[in-house]
DNA sequence: CCCTTTGATGACCGGCGGGTCAACTATAGG
DNA sequence: CCTATAGTTGACCCGCCGGTCATCAAAGGG
C-alpha cells in the first residue's frame, strides 16, 4: 500500500545543500535553489529538514565528527616513536593525512567561514576543541624532551593553530592539489625548530641532510600504508629501528 | 536662511554603524537599529548613506587605510638597525604598536570576518596586501643574512601571517588588554628561531639571557618614544578636524 | 478498477527589513 | 510674523524568501 519515498532523495539534499552553503553561505543559500539542485521540489525539501538551519546543522555535526576522528590527541597513539627522525616522520604522514581529507573536503571547508549567526557555537566548540587538541600535543612534547621546558603551551598552541589554519585557507584558494607534503613538512619544520631542544633542531638539520641524500622517511610510507593500524605501524618502526 | 544640517549626525552614524555591525555582521544589521543607537531616524541614514552596503564600505575603506600605514614594507624604516639584538628590540616594538593599535580597534576588527558578500573583496585585498608585505619582510631579511637563504619566502608568509592573526583573533576574545608584548615576543622569538640562521638564533639566546639580567633594549626605547610621537601626532591632527 | 495511503508538488502566505517620500519642523531673511 | 528653504521624520511600500498546505501522483491491496 501507498507510495515509497525516492531513498536518494535526502542525500541528494544534502549534496546539494553543502554546494549552496558553501557557494553563499547561511544566509546567502536558498532553500528554492538547494531544492532545484537535487532535483526535487521545495516542498520536499522540508519532507526531510524541519528548517534551513537544521539541514546545515546536520551537515555540520557529521562533518565535524569526521574531522574530530582526525585530529587525535597524543593518548590515541599509544606507541608514539622515541627517535627524533621517526617522530617527525610520523607527525608528517598524520599531517599530511589530515590535510589530505580536508582537501578531499575541500566544499565543506568553505562553510565554516560562514557559519556567523545561529550554528557559530558548534564552529566555535570546534575551533576550542582543536585548540585544545594542539595544546596537548605541545605539553606531550615539552614533556617528552622534544620541545624546550620554557615554551609557553598556549602560546605555541595558538601560534601553530593559526599557522595551520591559514595553510588550509590558502588550500582552499588553490584549484588543483598543492604540494601539501611540501607545505606541511615546512610547517613541522618551522615549530619543531622554533619550540624544540637543541637535539631536536639538530635531529631536523640530520633528517634534511638525509632526505636531501635520497633516503626517503621509513615511518611515513608504513603510516601511509597501515593508516588505520596504529599499533601496527609504531611496532614496525621500532623494529626497523634496531636493523 | 533655512534650517542647518546636524553636524554631529553623520559621525554619531558612523560610530552606530560600527557597533552594530561588530555585533551583528552586514546581513544582521539593521538600518533602523543603527540611526535608533545614533539618535535620529532611518530616514537620516539616507541622507549620509547611499545604503547600507556603502556604509560598511565606506568604514572598512577608512579603517584599511589606517592599518595600511602600520603595516609598512621594510623599505619605510630607512634606518634598520644591522645588530640583531637591535634588530628584535625594534620588530617586537613595531609589533607592539600594530597590536596596540588593533587592540584600540578592536571592536572594528569584528567587523572583518562578517564582510562575506559584496563586500569581501575589500578585505581579500587587505589580506593579500598583509601578505605581501610580510613576504617582503622575509626577503628582506633573508638578503641580509637574518634569515636561512632556504627558508621558502611564500611559506613562512603563510605561517607567520596565519600565527600573527591568531593572535589578534585571541585578542579579540579577550575583554582585558592581554600582555601584548609577551604575546608578540614569543611570535617574534619563534619564527626567528624557525628561520633565524644560526647567528640569528645564538642572537636570541643572548637576549633573552640579558633581559633576564634585567638589561632592557635600547632601540625599543628609542623607537617607542618616537613611534609615541607619531600617535600623537595623528590624535592631534584628527581632533583638530572635528572641531 | 477503485480506494487508501503516503510521497511529492508548487502556488501561496506572511513577516521582515531595505529603501522612499509626503508631511512636518527649524531657521533665516524680509 | 510670514514665507521660503532645506533638514528631518516615520509611516508606508514592496520585493524577497522561509515555511505551509491544498492538491495531485504513485503504489499496493482488495
Amino acid at each position: 500500500m501507498s507510495r515509497i519515498a525516492d531513498p536518494k532523495a535526502k542525500i541528494m539534499l544534502l549534496r546539494a545543500a553543502e554546494e549552496v552553503f558553501a557557494e553563499k553561505g547561511l544566509a546567502g543559500a536558498k532553500v528554492e535553489e538547494i531544492a532545484r539542485r537535487a532535483g526535487v521540489s521545495k516542498g520536499a525539501f522540508y519532507l526531510h529538514f524541519e528548517s534551513k538551519e537544521t539541514a546545515l546543522k546536520q551537515l555540520l555535526e557529521s562533518f565535524l565528527a569526521r574531522c574530530h576522528s582526525y585530529f587525535a590527541p597524543p593518548a590515541a597513539y599509544p606507541g608514539l616513536p622515541e627517535d627524533p627522525a621517526d617522530l617527525l616522520d610520523f607527525s608528517l604522514a598524520r599531517d599530511v593525512q589530515i590535510y589530505e581529507f580536508l582537501w578531499q573536503n575541500r566544499a565543506f571547508l568553505r562553510i565554516l567561514p560562514s557559519c556567523q549567526g545561529n550554528t557559530d557555537y558548534l564552529v566555535i566548540a570546534f575551533r576550542a576543541e582543536i585548540d585544545a587538541t594542539t595544546r596537548e600535543w605541545v605539553d606531550y612534547w615539552r614533556r617528552e624532551g622534544i620541545f624546550r621546558p620554557e615554551v609557553d603551551a598556549d602560546l605555541a598552541a595558538t601560534l601553530i593553530g593559526g599557522a595551520y589554519n591559514e595553510l588550509s585557507t590558502r588550500m582552499l584558494l588553490a584549484e588543483t592539489r598543492p604540494q601539501l607534503e611540501d607545505w606541511l613538512r615546512f610547517a613541522l619544520e618551522t615549530f619543531f625548530r622554533a619550540f624544540g631542544t637543541p637535539e631536536m633542531v639538530a635531529a631536523v638539520d640530520f633528517r634534511n641532510q638525509r632526505v636531501s641524500q635520497g633516503i626517503g622517511g621509513r615511518v611515513a610510507d608504513a603510516l601511509s600504508n597501515q593508516m588505520m593500524d596504529r599499533s601496527r605501524a609504531t611496532r614496525d618502526h621500532k623494529e626497523r629501528r634496531h636493523i
